[in-house]
DNA sequence: TATTGTTATACTCTATAACTATA
DNA sequence: TATAGTTATAGAGTATAACAATA
């Protein structure tokens, strides 16, 4: 704490410090998926179907469920993406012998080369969106936001089948 | 390939620390926005509703066309969404007598007073959404979040105009 | 009966273009 | 002509419930 953040009171301090961490998450996350949606679509892909493909490539073949969990979407979201990536044959899904319910989703071969192109598009809306940060900043921001993402893609399983509050 | 991922490629490093952090930003934003919903949807408001009042209240009355580039919300959008607070006298929107174009927008004192119960709400999302970080980490976490936003809002003059590539 | 994937549907959010009134 | 606000509309994202196949 150097010369910015001097009074702390309950939330907010500096007039420039705007408002809630959580809005402002919620605006820069708007944001850069809007970047993101513009330079994918020469690639034919959409930020949702994007993440998909990263996350399969980085954790291997999951199911359906898993996959959702993952990406926080919906399992009947799910579905129409995967469709569609399928068609594009970017990844396979088969029967799990194991448990004939599931559907093994897996990336193809397909799917990771184009990955190679998604990589550098995705890296230039990046530099340019936290060019604000150099590198250990951006680093530190990652590890905020991945240590809050590891403790939030627990939805309190309490919560989720019916106690008081829905939603 | 046995369990851990052992490939480093060019950003992440630990394979705990999945993927870009504008992914990362994305899925989060999206997350939170769910959890305001949620909390706030007994207070009547959207999350949209509320960001568009906090702002006014700290920034005082502004045009349309102010909140709506404070707010990344296109506009055409921002009409809708102000008629829903005028109707209900959570703001008032007066013509600018210096220039009869534009609307000067004003959070009403039954906003003001509104959204000392949605701090109350907010506040609780944001315990629960940032459960995994302490003071210091949530703060520096705000601050970095706020430097990108600050540098964001400028969204290239040149970019907008027509150059080459729009979006 | 519970779970996985699927389908259908409604609702919200976003993006775009055309219109008006003012400048 | 250019700008501020408005309107209308199409598209994408999301949430919900109901269903079939399997456990």
């Amino acid at each position: 704490m150097t010369g910015a953040i001097a009074e702390t009171t309950e939330t907010c301090s500096e007039p420039e410090l705007l408002q809630h961490a959580g809005f402002l998450l919620a605006q820069l996350g708007r944001a850069v998926t809007r970047q993101y949606r513009c330079a994918l679509s020469p690639i034919g892909l959409k930020p949702r179907e994007t993440q998909a493909l990263l996350r399969l490539r980085a954790d291997g073949a999951m199911s359906q469920q898993a996959l959702g969990a993952a990406l926080d979407i919906d399992a009947s979201n799910l579905v129409a993406l995967l469709n569609d990536l399928e068609a594009d044959s970017l990844i396979s899904r088969r029967r799990d012998p194991e448990d004939r319910r599931r559907h093994v989703v897996e990336i193809s071969k397909r799917g990771t080369k184009l990955l190679d192109e998604v990589e550098r598009a995705a890296a230039e809306v990046e530099d340019r969106f936290f060019a604000a940060l150099d590198q250990d900043e951006r680093a530190a921001l990652q590890g905020l936001l991945a240590r809050v993402a590891r403790s939030a893609d627990v939805p309190s399983p309490a919560e989720m089948s019916g106690d008081g509050a829905n939603c």
